[in-house]
Parts: structure tokens; C-alpha cells; sequence
DNA sequence: CCCGTTTCTCTCGATGTCAAGAGACTCGAC
DNA sequence: GTCGAGTCTCTTGACATCGAGAGAAACGGG
């Protein structure tokens, strides 16, 4: 079956024939699967009404594990995004009550973020969702395969995720 | 090789035994390797003075061919991005001089964009740079490996790039 | 022809993000 | 102790995007 990569790369092929574009064809194709997996999980999320930026910060906590705490810095550096961002959304989540607000008692400077009950039920059916519609996407290899793409995709991931930051 | 997802999925299966993640160690990767592959891009197309969102607009004109016009609409179908936006960044890519607003012969409603000179040069070369940029990333896979990956990716993006829109 | 519908592009207001910096507090050297 | 550097969170301003809708022109049935 053809995708919209294999007419891109046949465009490129016919714009720019001095040109190798064999790399598009594995990591174009990241990007725009990468793109259908977010409209999708936005609609997954859309069930449970969750935002995907809130189940962010929400599984992070979760997977903290009790007491489901974490410093505002901690959340920065799971979830990439920069502090200014980080202070607007626990805002807003505690306003939904999902998650609250306590004095670090061993930093003055500090704040914990703490998942509520309601938040942690919350998270907890939004990753079930998530699993559910990730295993219809992926019904199209076979076991064996998604071992295989897994471990190819990690051998690309793993110098970002190890060298540099 | 170890990677973020590897920790990920661990976290889960210590705080949600019960569920099955497997999914998760495909398409985590892909959303992931997707991410470090922006900021990479973003990185080598600053070396040409251009942004990525500029990239994508200069590309698409050029991959229509010679004379290198589209309308904004057409524009908008081929970057998945709304009308507004299209708008803004036709108004910012004239302002520096690589695409101009024509108005179009055959529908006196419509516009057509076109590349300048300048235009088409600078997405010659961030293209060229992208790729060679994007080899690199490539070098940790064999040939083989490269092909197969393509082919299972290709399996996963089929169905959204042919069934629904 | 004429009028309603559709198809274009652009405008406008709201929103989420980033980057830079301010303010509060901690920690270690002296 | 005290001072300065470092750390932590929040505030602010700029900016790109989206979504809804306005305005202009094309299209097509009666």
C-alpha cells in the first residue's frame, strides 16, 4: 500500500533527480506518523476529558508512584517544556482539582505538586484508553514485527536519549 | 542500548502491573525520535536563516515544479495547517522575499504564491543540508535495516494517509 | 438572468508556549 | 555570622497557531 511519503519522495525524485533522498523515506515518515498519533490521542484523551498536555503531567506523576508527588523542576524535565509552561498548567489543573499544590517542607523556595485522588483515577482511564487505541493502530504488524520496529527505533533514539541531553 | 522509552515502560509495569504497555515500545519511540527530530531540523535549517514551518511552505512550492505557484489553498491541504495561519506565514515569507503574491488569472477570488529565485535557492540548500543531516542519524542502521524500517513504518502510516483525510 | 450556495482568502480574538528575568530562599566559603 | 553565588518558582511580554466568521467572487438550477 502507498502513503503520502512514497508521493513526496516521488516528487522529490522528479524535482531533484541529483539528489539522494532515501533518508526521507524513514524519517519522514516518523514525522508524519508522529503527527497521526497525536490527532488521535488527542481524540482518546477527548473521552476522558483530558487535554494531551495534561496527561502529561498527570502520568508523570502517576508513575512517580506514591505519594504521586513531584517538585514543579522534576515535572519540567519529564515533560520538556519550559517553566513558564509549567507553572500554567499546574495552575490549571489544580483549578480542575486534579492535582494541588503543597510547601516543600524541606525547601522554603520549593512546591510539590500532588496528584488528587480524582486525578489518579483520571490518569489511570486515560492510559487505558491510550493503550486500547495504540493496540488498533498497531493490529496492522504481527507480534513479531513490533519487536522488530521497536528495537530498530531504539537504536535510532538512543544516542539522543544517552549523549547529549 | 538503553533509551527513555526502555525507563518509561519500566515505570509502568512497577506502578501498573495489571495493564499491557507493549504498545508503548513502538509508538512512544515514534513520538519521541519525532520530537529530537524537530529541534535536530530546527538546528540545520537555522545554518540557511529559516525556520521549519518556512521550510515547509518553500518545499511545497517546490516540489509543484516549475513555475513553483500554488494557491493558498492548496498550500494549506499540502502543510495540514488552518487558513489563518496560511495567511500569516505567506505575509512573513513575502516580507523576506523568497515567495510572491500573484493574483490569479483564471478566479478573480484567488491568489497565487510563488517562489522567488531567492526563494527557490534557499530551499535547495536547506534541503540538501537536511538530508545530509538526516544520513547521519540514519548511519546507526544498515541499508537492510533502513528498508525494513521504511517498509514497517510505511504499514503503520497507510491507513491513516489512505482511509480517512 | 437572478438568487442561493459554495468556494476562496483574509481578519480577528483567544490561547498556549517560550524566553528572559524577578523575587525568594539555600548553601558554602570565609 | 555574613555575603555572594546558585537554585527554584513565578511573572511578563512577544509570538505563532487555531477557530470562527466576514467579504468577494464563482457556480448552477430555475
Amino acid at each position: 500500500m502507498e502513503d503520502e511519503v512514497d508521493r513526496l519522495v516521488a516528487a522529490w525524485r522528479r524535482e531533484r533527480p541529483d539528489l539522494d533522498v532515501e533518508p526521507l523515506e524513514v524519517l519522514s515518515r516518523v514525522s508524519r506518523l508522529a503527527r497521526h498519533l497525536d490527532r488521535a490521542r488527542r481524540l482518546a484523551f477527548a473521552e476522558h476529558q483530558l487535554e494531551p498536555w495534561e496527561f502529561d503531567v498527570l502520568t508523570a506523576l502517576r508513575r512517580a508512584g506514591t505519594p504521586y508527588q513531584l517538585s514543579p523542576g522534576q515535572l519540567l524535565t519529564q515533560t520538556l517544556v519550559t517553566s513558564g509552561t509549567m507553572t500554567n498548567r499546574i495552575d490549571r489543573l489544580a483549578k480542575k482539582g486534579l492535582v494541588e499544590r503543597l510547601p516543600d517542607p524541606s525547601d522554603r523556595r520549593g512546591v510539590l505538586v500532588r496528584l488528587t485522588d480524582v486525578g489518579r483515577d483520571r490518569a489511570d482511564q486515560a492510559l487505558a484508553g491510550l493503550l486500547e487505541q495504540e493496540r488498533a493502530i498497531l493490529a496492522e504488524l504481527s507480534r513479531a514485527q513490533r519487536a522488530e520496529l521497536a528495537g530498530l527505533l531504539r537504536q535510532l533514539t538512543a544516542p539522543f536519549d544517552n549523549i547529549p541531553g
